[in-house]
DNA sequence: TGTACATCAGTGAACGCGCGTTCACTGATGTAC
DNA sequence: TGTACATCAGTGAACGCGCGTTCACTGATGTAC
């Protein structure tokens, strides 16, 4: 039986977690093994125990960020929900939250372990591209959900793409995190955010 | 002389094109000179004649790159122009022309090589990170121009964050890039424009 | 409680291949006089 | 107009290093009886 207060020391999570900031910063093809058995201080065969190829790292790896990815907007989205019953307000509370939780990371860079696995999709197999479409499909069916919801209370003035809206959401975290990066500026992301909850506001809320 | 009707086969701009789609495809370090050279038809040896090493490589990518988007973009808010004098509708036109020409690329699954540069970024030196950095601070400072413009004409009813609204000129594209990638869905990115369009007009026109 | 065996989490050495880079050389074209 | 030289746009062979991967092996812990 495992316990989860017993800390002994992970190593296949923490590769993963050395893998992942490297690939962040280099991309996946100048991310050696070598260098990640020397940060977790193993030998390269230990690698080798724990994942059967490179490939399969990345497998872990991209299963890995997606899970966390979806844990966190679950929470969030749960909490704001608590917060409120109307389905506009409850969205634009989320938004908020999400602008305040990018503002406050501690990484000095944040980025998208999918983004840069899209940019390099030829090195990976179709599972690992169909994961990552899904996790997409994700973020559209969550913000759609709710964009359908709002929009059986508060019709929009003018026709709405909910399609795009829905996926703007996902968009503008991409957007927002590649200038955040370029410019070496933290406070772009929450603030695209906030724009991204300013469009929504305006589409729906009543004047 | 230069003629520039007389098409020799300008070996270092079929490089440099070459580079820049298997760059798209798998990343930086993933692309080779072998593979290059060998679609280019050339000897290995002839790829360091045209550049010292991968790094110059690299370095002219960037350059190539970012002129060519100058360009297109210049082009494209030039024609907006002639068609209006109002600072909102010349951008709101210029806004449904650039959807237009995203509607309308050949390339199957286009990309952008800024964005993947800079979650390889590491892979590059200073002045590199630089050009890209600077090629950003263009698409806001042109971007910001209009904004002024507009402001001065239309006062928003709201306080806007007019840095965020300039800077998603340029979000909003490369997140349309990315879901349009990852979906393989090149109606995205025109769509994804089109609702920051909404955006410059929920946010400035009088109601 | 003791013993036999299985599993877990690795180690250490070796491998071959592909990569970026160098170097001496070359044939075609351009320019000076 | 002919000749000497320079530049352009490469070629071909060789280099050493780092990469991902394999294989036989190991000491510590867990489980069956």
């Amino acid at each position: 039986m495992l316990d989860s207060t017993s800390r002994k020391p992970d190593t296949r999570e923490r590769l993963l977690e050395l893998a992942e900031s490297a690939v962040l910063a280099k991309g996946f093809a100048a991310t050696s093994i070598d260098e990640l058995v020397a940060a977790a201080s193993i030998s390269k065969s230990g690698f080798f125990y724990h994942f059967k190829d490179k490939g399969e790292l990345a497998e872990a790896m991209m299963q890995r960020y997606i899970a966390h990815d979806k844990a966190v907007l679950d929470d969030l989205f749960q909490r704001a929900d608590e917060l409120n019953d109307d389905p506009l307000h409850g969205l634009l509370v989320g938004l908020k939250l999400f602008a305040e939780m990018m503002a406050n990371l501690p990484e000095v860079h944040p980025g998208c372990l999918a983004a840069s696995f899209c940019y390099q999709d030829q090195l990976f197999n179709k599972k690992i591209r169909d994961m990552n479409a899904a996790s997409v499909l994700g973020w559209r069916k969550r913000f759609r959900a709710r964009f359908d919801a709002i929009v059986a209370k508060y019709p929009p003035k003018q026709p709405v793409d909910l399609e795009a809206l829905s996926d703007m959401a996902a968009s503008n975290v991409e957007g927002g995190l590649i200038l955040g990066r370029m410019l070496k500026d933290v406070t772009i992301l929450p603030r695209q955010i906030l724009l991204y909850r300013d469009l929504v506001r305006l589409t729906f809320q009543p004047s």
